[in-house]
DNA sequence: TACAATCTGAAATTATCGCTTCACACGCGA
DNA sequence: TCGCGTGTGAAGCGATAATTTCAGATTGTA
């Protein structure tokens, strides 16, 4: 390998440092790149109270990616600002820096943030809210699935449903499995299902038989909306596209965040007991190994 | 006099003297100018220099346009300076229609779109390609892992590689089965890891065990960077911040999907020919019923 | 459990910076 | 020519920043 080219941005310098860095180091790192370069611009001292570790951490971590102390590591960071700002193409660097625009991560993020927009257009807040509400409601039975493709969200979500209330169950993936689950859906409960293309017809049977027992349906979808649509109270329609082959499910993904989210604060006086009591448990459980 | 008007630019005030400027000070305003406002970011001593003239009339100037030393003026120019490279994403238009800004779903959108920009900045390009260039070597098994919380995006990132290639194992999430999982890993293999904090102890016994071994260990951990790094040839550090009492893992199934979509792209021959058989097998599935 | 290796920050030290003082230079009118 | 006002920078003095040292804390290991 050639000697450590000396042109190197501090960014990349950190990256290629960044497997071998401590704890500190790593606090600064973070630190940095949380407002790179400007962070880096100010006095050893401020950087380090930031970052929350001691000057000479700093000095260290200058020293370890190959600066001969703060002030050139400092001189590089302006430097690069001033390469960059006089660079109007520059406004590209919130991508993957100098990774090119085609590059799968800055396509892949495009289409993800077209299709956040899209969906929080797409999707009626009212919805949004009356789900959480059923959601946040101690008395009702949650139940959660999704298809093949789905089923890790469904499990996400009852994961995180889990930690916030009672009453959480997530329907396995394997479809001999369902009519056992079926048995224990009573009136009352709520059916969380996602069910994005292409849409299975076990899904809505289940759906329509769940409805029958007196649940209530709430539907996660695509654009072209499952049919199970017809049997829910909320339907909850998302954008899915992606330069991939197969649909990006991160929208759904975000909508299962949010709800979780929202339900911890539409019940925080019953969430906060539960998640404290877990952690103690966790606790217990760690020592006790 | 009155209060330091602090709203004005460091720019806009010099040039209101402009008239009054002596000739020492003259030099200084073009020399701040000529590369503004970088050339005012070093030290007095510096920037005197470079202007060709005295410490002393640094300060004179930037007293006379308003400043209490030369501190306070480079403060005001490192804030123009921030607030030039906020990054103009935060303006997106509209979220969810006419739900208000602090509702849960816009709080979170712009979470997920701060994650995932920060992300990108914070990911190394080439990290990203050599581990894409891992998962599409098909002489490779791969093994896809995750914690308690991640367990659901290493299923989804193991589903979706199953159907573009052969040789992938999702490790299960009960962790008393792991020594079997480990039996089978080998020289050559690649194990995939999420590991976001809090990190489990047991993940990284399992990678250096993994790594003693002979395989390759690729991990994707947030921006605080899982111990596991230390282990791996490849680290995808992720921002995971959200408004909520747990992190956001939208960000993480981001780089899942890129993983795949790349994967798929960089062995497209192979891959096309697998998806087409699935389909046919699937169809052949549904029709038997 | 003890030992070694590594990491970390408090404190001391050194270097540099920001600022003040003051002597001198210059222009200009008496 | 002198005197006066204005502008300038050399020199020096704290103040602050950068660096070094070192002892305690932490972590891994026998």
């Amino acid at each position: 390998m050639p000697p450590q080219p000396r042109s190197d941005t501090v960014a990349e310098r950190l990256r290629l440092k960044s497997g071998e860095l401590t704890a500190a180091e790593r606090k600064l790192m973070a630190a940095l790149f949380d407002n790179y370069p400007m962070a880096g611009l100010v006095s050893i001292t401020e950087f380090a109270r930031v970052a929350d570790v001691s000057t000479p951490s700093v000095l260290r971590l200058a020293k370890k990616i190959g600066f001969a102390g703060f002030p050139s590591f400092q001189e590089q960071l302006r430097a690069e600002l001033s390469a960059q700002l006089q660079n109007p193409i520059a406004k590209h660097d919130r991508w993957s820096a100098d990774a090119p625009d085609t590059h799968i991560l800055n396509r892949f993020a495009s289409a993800a943030m077209e299709n956040l927009s899209g969906s929080l257009k797409l999707v009626d807040h009212r919805d949004f809210d009356a789900t959480v509400a059923l959601l946040a409601d101690r008395k009702r039975k949650l139940h959660i699935g999704g298809g093949r493709i789905t089923h890790p969200l469904a499990a996400y979500l009852s994961t995180h449903l889990q930690m916030a209330r009672p009453g959480v169950s997530l329907i396995p993936a394997v479809h001999s499995h369902w009519p056992l689950y079926l048995l224990d859906i009573g009136k009352q409960d709520v059916l969380i299902f996602f069910d994005i293309r292409r849409y299975d017809a076990r899904m809505l049977d289940f759906a329509a038989s769940a409805r029958e027992r007196g649940a209530k349906v709430v539907l996660i979808t695509d654009q072209w909306i499952s049919p199970v649509a017809r049997l829910a109270v909320h339907t909850l329609p998302l954008r899915i596209e992606a330069p991939s082959s197969w649909d990006s499910n991160i929208v759904p993904l975000f909508v299962a965040e949010s709800l979780v989210a929202a339900t911890v604060n539409a019940s925080w006086r019953d969430t906060e007991a539960r998640i404290q009591e877990l952690e103690a448990l966790s606790d217990t459980g760690r020592r006790g190994r």
